[in-house]
DNA sequence: TTGTAGGCGTTATCAG
DNA sequence: CTGATAACGCCTACAA
């Protein structure tokens, strides 16, 4: 092919490769460790040369490989995050932190993980990667995932609780914000209260456990609908609770999908929100804004994922400093999903 | 702190660095390159070996380096995507993309770009990544965008038009889907319909160019509110209905989410739907289907991520091919938005 | 079936 | 600021 009898290792072009830094050290007139040293950013560069680096990369067309930069780094800059796509509180927080990671200059990967909680295919891809810490967001993080990744760096789980030692946490009070539900609604004179639970995960429990105690406490009697955190989850729970002689009074659900759901089918077999039963969720999706507009325990996302953030960074920088519990109170929104007692 | 005093190149546990194929072919007592085999389930290992090397790497907490495996492979198996988290529309498909991607035991890297249209760093990271080929999902994809990365690997396009010469396309017929909920709201008796616009992308132009075209056709005053394609934006497009002194009959909105939110706000004014006015949006998504039971235009998401990964494989595999644009027609969903017009 | 040699593109560390 | 050189962990090819 080649027509040059004297092939050099590095011939110019090197046709169909993507190219290196080599190339650009050739093209700007200076050395690879120079080019190196650019696009890392360190000193020991002049404005000039700089400029001119930047310049010949940008006309053959260089991009870092950073495949070889992870190889070869000591100190990645790569976190991890795991999540599930479909969840829109998820990813209105994922939005967030990504942005959080690019102000850090921070590279994320994002492992998603399906509705069947495929956990394991995301933790293999970035143990895979070497990613340097990890954020979990999520329902239904399982222990075990938490284990395999926090063996061998920082994990911050949000949204989640009671990792053991070692884990950070960022979440809102679940039990807090359940109460306060529940206090909303025995204000406006509620004591029939359904509640439509989730089987998946320790948060999920914990707004479970914290309305039971709560309804213990004031001597009424419990009332919980098993069913999903989906849409179908909601319109499955409000198909028991039509199957029943009488409707509660109010139902609380485990988050705002389901609430939708619920109110959904609700709406659909002729029952009115709030004249005959009044529906809070939890979460405070931007969905609940429009629609049903649904009175709901509001979440702040832009705290959760700053502060997310802010603990991973932390120890990233000093591995030994302690974990962290953080936790964050929630409020109440009121919209236009409850009202007086229909009885 | 190490107390035997001669050291070798590679002391055992190597403390501190994640483990490496070395350890695995020690811990196994097979060779480096058996290990490699293993891995890649490629034959020349026997079943047996298999599985001592495989217990080997589990006992020791071994996780392939894929950093070190792209920078020696010439051929890559990961595949980049390009989305919007907060669209539901783009989660559904790429839910379904990376299912696909696993059962072709592909690796699949997602490029999350923000509200505001930082593409760039998605197209960052993908060349960084070596990415074998890409899939482009949704709303304005920019032709730069594109171009960056087509110049080098096969891309896929999903729901945009026309980025000439090389790109696959699969989306649907935004056109058709547009006329067909016009020839349905005009059976249901409709005359004065409005549309409301985003100005963002060529599917949303395409399918704005179609409502003028119709509207046309049938000798109908046009009538398009220019707004955004989410759900503030449809709260905003309601605004501007009802300041007018007369509401139209019908709406079509360019997608679910702003349909969901001009609903919403039109409730919020006392506007009955579909009794005072009809609303019709475009997409499917999954909350169409819950509170206001929204009548629209479904989009096959299975058919389109099922086609879009088959079409990257097939140029993956055979780059000379050509580029196909494969449109699908959409249908029409009817649910309880839209009844006959109030005059 | 096993072992060995070489190199992928980068970072890191030196000497100049 | 330059240039040389040694890793990083893996894959590929070839020899045993």
């Amino acid at each position: 092919m080649s027509e040059n009898g004297t092939t050099t290792a590095l011939a110019n072009g090197r046709a169909g490769r993507a190219p290196t830094m080599e190339d650009v050290a050739r093209e700007a007139g200076v050395s690879r460790a120079l080019v190196s040293i650019v696009f890392r950013g360190k000193p020991g560069a002049s404005e000039a040369t700089r400029k001119r680096v930047h310049e010949a990369a940008q006309r053959i067309g260089y991009e870092l490989n950073v495949a070889a930069r992870m190889l070869r780094e000591t100190e990645t800059n790569v976190v991890g995050l795991m999540m599930t796509l479909k969840n829109p509180f998820h990813t209105d927080i994922a939005e967030k932190l990504i942005a959080a990671a690019k102000e850090r200059s921070m590279e994320i990967i994002i492992g998603a993980v399906g509705q069947d909680s495929a956990q394991d295919s995301a933790v293999t891809m970035m143990r895979g990667f070497r990613v340097a810490g990890a954020i979990l967001l999520g329902t239904d993080v399982q222990a075990s995932t938490v284990a395999q990744l926090s063996s061998d760096r920082p994990c911050v789980v949000v949204g989640e609780h009671d990792f053991g030692q070692g884990i950070d946490i960022v979440r809102s009070d679940d039990r807090l914000g359940i109460r306060i539900a529940l206090d909303y609604l025995l204000g406006k004179g509620h004591t029939e209260i359904a509640y439509l639970s989730s089987p998946h995960g320790q948060a999920m429990a914990e707004r479970r456990e914290a309305y039971l105690e709560w309804m213990a406490e004031h001597s009424m009697e419990a009332d919980v609908v098993e069913t999903e955190d989906t849409e179908a989850g909601g319109v499955a729970g409000a198909g028991r609770l039509l199957g029943r002689k009488n409707l509660p009074t109010a139902t609380l659900a485990c988050n705002d999908r389901c609430a939708i759901g619920m109110a959904s089918a609700l709406t659909d077999a002729g029952v009115r929100i709030p004249e005959d039963i009044s529906v809070v969720g939890f979460d405070d999706i931007e969905q609940a804004r429009y629609g049903i507009k649904l009175t709901t325990i509001h979440q702040d996302t832009d705290l959760l994922a700053e502060t997310a953030m802010k603990s991973l960074m932390t120890r990233l920088r000093d591995p030994d400093s302690d974990a962290t519990s953080i936790i964050f109170p929630p409020t109440l929104v009121e919209r236009a999903t409850v009202g007086p007692p229909a009885r």
